[in-house]
RNA sequence: GGGCCCGUAGCCUAGCUAGGAUAAGGCGGCAGCCUCCUAAGCUGCAGAUCGCGGGUUCAAAUCCCGCCGGGCCCGCCA
């Protein structure tokens, strides 16, 4: 609804996106009487003035008002706004801001190592994932979700070699793996001749041989079907969990080194590399070993030649360590006149004593956070005198995934145990608070036979305007968080729709006996619960009805 | 050494792409609000040289230059 208000003011003032503002003196406002003023050395006011005089905004459906302040130009919604949005709300009830952008995308993310379990670096990348995933879905978009496999570098080879060493543990499989990942690493740096069995180890399985390709798919599946526990307790899914060994196998990699080959790309002196030096980029990029083993980019640009054949558009979440990586990567692909992946990255996440490491077993793993988040659920529900596990595990999910996705991708995130478990306000567990409570009166409703619901612009209250004016913006938040590809962006919005609806909820009473206002009254909180449900979904959070 | 990102009250975060109206939330602190729809809520108070120094501009948290602090990258790792 916003947008179209949005759309009319645009099209009126016949300018660019960048002067039209949010405003908390209107519902929309302009600076561009200030552009105009300093082009024709005028005042900004005089400017202002003379093109409100001008324009007919009257002829619009949703401008009601227009004034001039100081040079900025205010543009406020009419009744019929307001009685549209909450109409249309009610109306569409889940379908209630969707957008019909079309068009299909890939999105990989997650596509931790298959050598331990996610830890909550990996986390930020699958939450970031799965909730651009969500919104480009509810906007229309076809979406395929990735998550691709490293099951042959020289990690998981380690993995294997430790596997076949001392065998696993009964245990979560994925910890089970990182085990005995970590103890081959502390034996490999006090053995370094362990360093030629886990070369044969990848050698022998890029050449195929069955006994050691065994050994690999079981360590791999076993880690994996860990991780897949784990998301799945987060309701984050895969469509396809792609192998990169695949590319190997089904000649892709061989093909992009014919294409290297046909641009004259290739060097080969020990190895077989390309240069890159004439874009900017001063190391060289290593193609195949002298044993003749491909690296994780070969196998990488592989998948990305797959990506350019079944998909037009495709996104990697990744973490800011593949930065230079990635440059890498796309400029090859260019190279190669195919397309680049289209990237987001996101900041590392780090403890306080300093970065995690799989590979040293330094890292707080994704199972623990949500062990340890969900006790605190529980205690704090037992001191409320409630006993439901159900919504203890709501909550805590709830909370870790607003968490992850409230903050802009590029901040650095330090993890703090306190913090982490701290529930009190800007949590999903407010956002999910307001939800029961509307639902409540919604029920009182119900029970006393007065559900009727009829929106009245007329009778509305300022705090009133202020929350159905955040239900409007919906698809607004939703459009601007896909175009920037931040999540957050719609994070932030969601919390804002609870905050205003907390707000008119202490000040006014809803189940009243005056049957308009009350009809009016429920028609705005049933509107907030859908916008607050909805919103939810979108973020991944479950919206329970009583908490 | 080179490259990229971050730096906003004691703490966390929004605003920065596209410069404009008193720098906005939350946590923590202090003072209040439940005979009334869920107090996981609400109100008020205190708390900010927007890392530092220059520059551009009528106007800078926002743009430019330099510096400082933190993180990441610069592997025949992924």
């Amino acid at each position: 609804m916003f947008r179209t208000f949005y759309r009319e003011v645009k099209k009126l003032l016949n300018c660019e996106d960048r002067y039209i503002r949010e405003s908390e003196f209107a519902d929309l406002s302009t600076t561009i009487a200030f552009k105009i003023a300093k082009e024709k050395k005028e005042n900004p006011q005089k400017v202002a003035e003379e093109l409100v005089s001008e324009i007919e905004f009257e002829r619009s459906t949703y401008i009601g008002s227009v004034e001039v302040v100081n040079g900025y130009i205010n543009f406020f919604v009419n009744e019929e706004f307001l009685s549209d949005t909450v109409e249309r709300i009610l109306d569409e009830d889940e379908n209630y801001g969707s957008l019909n952008l079309g068009g299909e995308v890939l999105i990989e993310h997650t596509s931790a190592n298959p050598d331990g379990p996610i830890h909550i670096g990996h986390l930020r990348n699958a939450i970031i994932g799965d909730t651009l995933a969500r919104m480009m879905e509810k906007a229309g978009i076809k979406v395929t979700t990735h998550y691709y496999v490293n099951d042959m570098g020289r990690q998981i080879a380690a993995a294997v070699l430790g596997y076949l060493k001392y065998g696993l543990r009964e245990t979560k499989p994925d910890h089970a793996v990182a085990e005995v990942y970590v103890k081959i690493n502390k034996d490999i740096e006090e053995h370094p001749e362990l360093e030629k069995e886990v070369d044969e180890l990848m050698l022998k399985f890029e050449e195929g041989d069955e006994e050691v390709s065994k050994s690999f798919k079981f360590v791999v599946d076993k880690a994996l079907e860990g991780i897949r526990e784990t998301l799945a307790k987060f309701d984050i899914h895969h469509d396809d969990f792609i192998y990169e060994s695949d590319f190997v196998r089904n000649g892709y990699v061989e093909r992009i080194f014919k294409m290297l080959e046909e641009k004259g790309l290739l060097e080969k002196d020990d190895v077989w590399k390309v240069d890159l030096k004439d874009y900017g980029i001063e190391k060289e990029v290593i193609m195949r070993r002298e044993n003749g083993t491909t690296l994780y980019i070969t196998r990488d640009l592989a998948y990305h030649l797959w990506k350019n054949e079944n998909f037009r558009r495709f996104i990697n979440v990744l973490g800011a360590d593949h930065k230079l990586y990635s440059e890498q990567l796309s400029k090859i692909l260019e190279l190669l006149d195919l397309k680049p992946p289209e990237v987001l990255f996101f900041e590392f996440v780090s403890l306080p004593e300093g970065s995690m490491s799989t590979r040293k077993g330094k890292f707080v793993s994704a199972d623990e956070l949500l062990e340890k988040t969900f006790e605190e659920a529980k205690r704090i529900l037992r001191e409320r005198g409630s006993v439901d596990e159900k919504i203890a595990k709501v909550v805590a999910v709830g909370a870790i995934r607003y968490d992850f996705v409230r903050v802009s991708p590029e901040k650095p995130f330090t993890f703090d145990w306190s913090k982490a478990l701290d529930f009190e306000r800007q949590t999903a567990s407010y956002i999910q608070y307001s939800h029961a409570r509307s639902c409540s009166i919604l029920r009182k409703a119900v029970e006393s036979g007065k559900a009727e619901l009829e929106f009245d612009p007329a009778i509305i209250t300022n705090k009133e305007r202020e929350l159905v004016m955040r239900l409007s913006k919906f698809s607004f938040y939703l459009e601007k968080a896909i175009n920037e590809l931040k999540p957050s962006i719609f994070a932030e919005y969601l919390m804002s729709v609870a905050n205003a609806f907390n707000d008119f909820y202490t000040d006014h009473q809803v189940l009243v006996d005056d049957k308009k206002v009350r009809m009016h009254r429920l028609a705005i909180v049933d509107a907030t619960r859908i916008v607050l449900r909805n919103g939810l979904e979108l973020l991944g959070i479950e919206a329970p009805e009583r908490m």
